[in-house]
DNA sequence: CTGCACCCTGGATCCAGGTCCAGAGTCAAG
DNA sequence: CTTGACTCTGGACCTGGATCCAGGGTGCAG
């Protein structure tokens, strides 16, 4: 029978078994049973969608992007699981163009910092003292 | 004179006035003196180091990070400073690179996505529900 | 001298996403 | 039966970077 435990639960999907408790408390991931003990049980289809959770944060979903993910998917709302990829998808380029103009203003200055001499030579340190220019 | 109130100088520099109060007990900016009534007064020279502040962290610096810029610049060590962009600048880097393996996988479950249909026919729940590949 | 905007302090709260702990109970191998 | 590994609960704590609050004091224009 595959019956998991917490800590197989965990271990077969790679997060740890506080993580899943967190999970549970915030309404992403309920046992399939529990033990006369108390003690938590899963079967295949909880470990399939702690799986699903590990990938899509990997993704850079976050987890209320994900409690939704699962609703749809429950739903089987294709047309709504595209359009929030699609979202995800502008959010993600947005945060790339932003670090590529910070990588843009690092590398000028870089490129222009003799890297030794007096301070007022190195453009790292004055344009960072600069006045705003717009 | 070019005596500044807390509130005055928060809003030369762009912050909020309990930033620059929490900038002070962090050990990044200390009023010029203070009045007799314990207010903060604050000269030209706190005014660009505020902004300093700010435009470091525009440039992806933690507070941490800029505390040590700060320092250096204070001891002129040009090298260093260099040196600790270029850190800078390849920590953007990885962060940039791991968002574009993020939007490669998106992109290539969203381009596969009819969009429609059975949930079984999405990429992207597919994707997500599958097992690991490496 | 009144009124209002400003400032003071210390501490609480927020966000996300966990991580850690104490104290108690349970399971399974030998 | 013992022992050690595992699990339970509820709640505290963590990071980083602020932001907000209460309850009081101050500065200055009219």
């Amino acid at each position: 029978m595959t019956s998991l435990s917490i800590g197989q639960l965990a271990e077969q999907a790679g997060v740890a078994i506080d993580t899943v408790r967190y999970y549970e408390r915030n309404d992403l991931l309920t046992p399939a049973g529990r033990l006369a003990s108390g003690y938590r049980r899963y079967g295949t289809t909880e470990l399939k969608r702690l799986r699903f959770i590990r990938r899509a944060k990997a993704l850079g979903f976050s987890l209320d992007d994900i409690r939704a993910l699962l609703a749809l998917s429950d739903e089987r709302d294709v047309a709504e699981v595209k359009r929030a990829a699609q979202r995800k998808l502008a959010d993600i380029e947005l945060r790339i163009a932003e670090l590529e103009r910070i990588r843009g203003g690092l590398h000028t200055l870089i490129a222009a910092c003799p890297g030794h001499g007096r301070a007022e030579a190195c453009p790292i340190l004055n344009a960072l003292t600069q006045e705003e220019s717009a």
